[in-house]
DNA sequence: ACTGACGGGACAACCCGTTTCT
DNA sequence: AGAAACGGGTTGTCCCGTCAGT
């Protein structure tokens, strides 16, 4: 194809219109998403859009795949490749993500999630996106369980792939609940309550005490 | 609201308008609800729906009001007010829940999640309203806790409020994953995970171990 | 249905989209009509169209049905069942539609035609109904036929169905021959040979010699 | 036309658009033929397409002069210049018309009519183009009749002019009504009434009986 | 000679509200 | 109280034409 003549060069056509896409999804979902919007923030018109998707649907699927997807795994899942405790790592991936999800990111929710709730039951090719995404995350927190396993580092008598589940779940929860309340502190309460379950898994069975009340 | 004028009555055109509502706004989303699908599945006019609601907003508010917070407000928490220990209480909860999920429902998703995701970022009265059920939910979760915390029931090292905020989080996040996997197994894991999570709330410090590996 | 309410009266908004959409359409083809332009004829919305008819096709089909096929019945048909003789009936009904047909009524062609030609390889159900039209056409036409063979009237060893069949054709052949060429004189010289046909068909087996040339 | 610089050479570019052109503009008309399907069709891009041809009336008009009128021509009158009896002859194009016209062939019509009910009342050039052909076609047929007259085959007291054109519009009529009814059937009925129109021109007055009914 | 990106406009479909009438 | 007609606006889709680049 030709996007390969341009693909050593950052800030193509397409990408403009994905990044663009991505930011009015985000914030008025996809449904609730207009075309016009869309091409307003990427400084271009439909000529453009039409000329490299097929439709709405197809653009949807692109910033799902090709923004969504790669954010997700990475921010997730990259850090628990290179830690050595899975718990610790994911103890500060979250720390992480309490931070950085502040003032106006906080109210926009996670992206996945949003689509997710959105699209699933009424979209099969956006459910089977997400359910890849979300299968993915899932076992790549599975897989750093079992390596924290065979390490010494995560209790050997729990399920990795519920416990994967069961974190993805609540990560998801917790970031819907303060957007909806739009509140930081509510996304801290739900992290601090995340952080016990990790502790329950670790190897040497007594939880950690829960610090004092706020 | 003029529904209290009539609550002794049941069948009211108001109703049926609000039940039909429901039915589609939970499929379809409430941007994807049409008024027409909504009369249509409540074989009435528009002439009927804007007699008894001043707008389509008007009608969302009422199905959230009068609808979907009594009974997510019924669900979860009446049984606490009842039982002894609010960790079996809820156990048996979530087992209720994961139990009547299924099918078609289990595609749907929590009504009050899905209101929340898509219309908190965008609608003032709406995200105020979820909000509400959201913290009534919690305050009912956390009063248990202090109540159990006192019966001797529940450790009291713990911060109750943290606490039910999170287990509030989970059960969305749970639900939320499940519906987008269409696969009630995922929404058994969740449960357990949850429930490994109670668990580790009760007195007696040394939590249940986990069932075996499926 | 309501339309029963306003059944007696003429002019109802429906009759007046039915009329202006016959006009566009005859005009421009039926892709070629823009609802638009439709509805500034009509003086009315597209809330107003969108009420009656389902979609641009429905509002198609309701213009062939309710407009088209009456009005060709009407004009060809009603006068056969008043004649005796068919053969001099349609002699006058072809006389009469080269008399009318004239100046813009010439450019814009037989509608059903039109309609027949554009539409007919691409629509399933402008082809039945169109076709529809053209049966009963070619019925009309053979009855009155086989009824002037036993009057005495028409020679009884041709075969009615095919004579009416081509006599249909010829008949469309020549209006869409004249369209093209904009000119009365080739419509009145097709109906000079049509009528050369017409007379082959008289009992007393000797055709009537052709007019001398013009 | 700069077609004729390379006339010499078979299956240049041109050629290529031209007949993708075609094909599809027979199956979609011409405003419903999207130069992205003919593109497609012809395995090229817009570029090619703006290089050989000003617009895309430009290129629909060539598809008339020279793929249209060529075919029209040659199948139906070439044969004439060849025969002796101007009507034996045309009896044996008609046969072979009836023939060739089948199944798919059938569904689409003569794509000259189809191109004149289409354009003729929206575009003089397509009008202009369109009559041209027919014109040629009708005084073909009209030269063949006088030289018959000539040598003893046809009637002299018919008037040749009128007797072409109404040989015309009888074709197209015919296979516009089969292509409606995609019944080759009715092709034939409608041959047949043709051709007992062709052999009352015959010099010997008294015109073929009608083959028994069916 | 030909490619691909892109502009800009038009169209059908749909949707929410209002109003008139019964 | 409710049915039906209608207004007015927006959206996704598609399509023709141009232009810079090779």
């Amino acid at each position: 194809m030709g996007g390969q003549l341009r693909a050593g060069g950052a800030g193509t056509t397409r990408d403009t219109l994905l990044a663009a896409a991505y930011a009015v999804i985000r914030r008025d979902g996809f449904k609730g998403a207009s075309l016009d919007d869309i091409l307003a923030g990427a400084g271009l018109t439909k000529g453009a859009l039409y000329h490299h998707f097929s439709s709405k649907q197809a653009l949807g699927y692109a910033v799902l795949a090709e923004i969504i997807e790669p954010y997700v795994l990475d921010f997730w899942l990259s850090p628990l490749a290179l830690c050595d405790d899975p718990i610790d790592c994911m103890h500060s991936v979250i720390g992480q993500a309490c931070e950085e999800i502040d003032g106006e990111e906080l109210a926009l929710g996670c992206p996945l999630n949003n689509l997710a709730q959105e699209m699933s039951p009424v979209d099969e090719v956006f459910r089977t996106g997400i359910d890849r995404i979300y299968r993915l995350w899932r076992e790549g927190i599975a897989d750093a369980l079992r390596t924290g396993m065979r390490k010494g580092h995560v209790r050997a008598d729990i399920d990795a792939d519920r416990a994967a589940t069961f974190i993805v779940a609540a990560v998801e929860g917790s970031i819907g609940l303060a957007k909806n309340a739009q509140d930081p502190e509510i996304l801290r309460h739900c992290c601090a309550g995340l952080a016990q379950f990790l502790d329950g898994l670790r190897q040497g069975d007594r939880p950690m005490p829960v610090e004092g009340r706020g």
